[in-house]
DNA sequence: ATGGAATACATCATATCACGAGGTATATAT
DNA sequence: ATATATACCTCGTGATATGATGTATTCCAT
């Protein structure tokens, strides 16, 4: 996918792999992968950013005497998927715009 | 909208806005304006870099006593837009991964 | 006739951001 | 032993949307 249309969804699919259950750098890179390809840069600078944002909260935990960083979604994170609902209205007129056929 | 997410709308709409016929930046601005807002100097930049890719061409001609740059698509920009369209397939993949009701 | 809006083009500095390259460290499988 | 997977992080670079600013002409209302 191109890189500028990237740049509007990262934000909002992060959000949207922890909406439903905390989860961690890795396995949301892994969660992703089906619908969007991200590197580990891409995703810490992206998880420090929504973190400043307070769209997300951090917790580190041990798992298998290793530690982990766990992130959990706040209503601010919320919000910001619901504003993307509105936004795909947005981006749905512009595609007709976009494919418009010549009216002949 | 999003500021993000018009990086990726911008050059395809501004291509789209060509598309049926040549038209100059002042006129595309206001064709554009119901399905997306964009200042000249954001205009100016894209044509710029659409030029320098090859995705469109310009001719100079005279309106009214005064110069207009009249911009055509060309082949590579007619393929930048069927290449959004396939695009637009993965978003709305993207999208429904981020719409996910919680599944109970 | 004068002033202001609309038309029409352009440049520059700034802030934001994805990503490759590189780094550290442990666990597990071969 | 060694390679792969897991897990985290930083830095520099290039791309780019936008506000501010500038130039010039035409059209319209007062």
């Amino acid at each position: 996918m191109d890189v500028q249309l990237k740049r509007g969804l990262l934000d909002v699919c992060v959000l949207a792999a922890i909406q439903h259950e905390d989860s961690y750098g890795y396995k949301i890179i892994k969660d992703m992968k089906p619908y969007i390809l991200l590197s580990e840069s891409t995703l810490y600078t992206i998880l420090k950013r929504l973190e400043g944002a307070k769209m997300l909260t951090v917790r580190t935990a041990e798992h298998d005497g290793r530690l982990r960083k766990y992130y959990r979604i706040t209503d601010a994170g919320r919000k910001r998927i619901r504003d993307f609902k509105e936004e795909w209205a947005e981006m749905t007129k512009i595609y007709c715009f976009v494919t418009e056929e010549d009216k002949k």
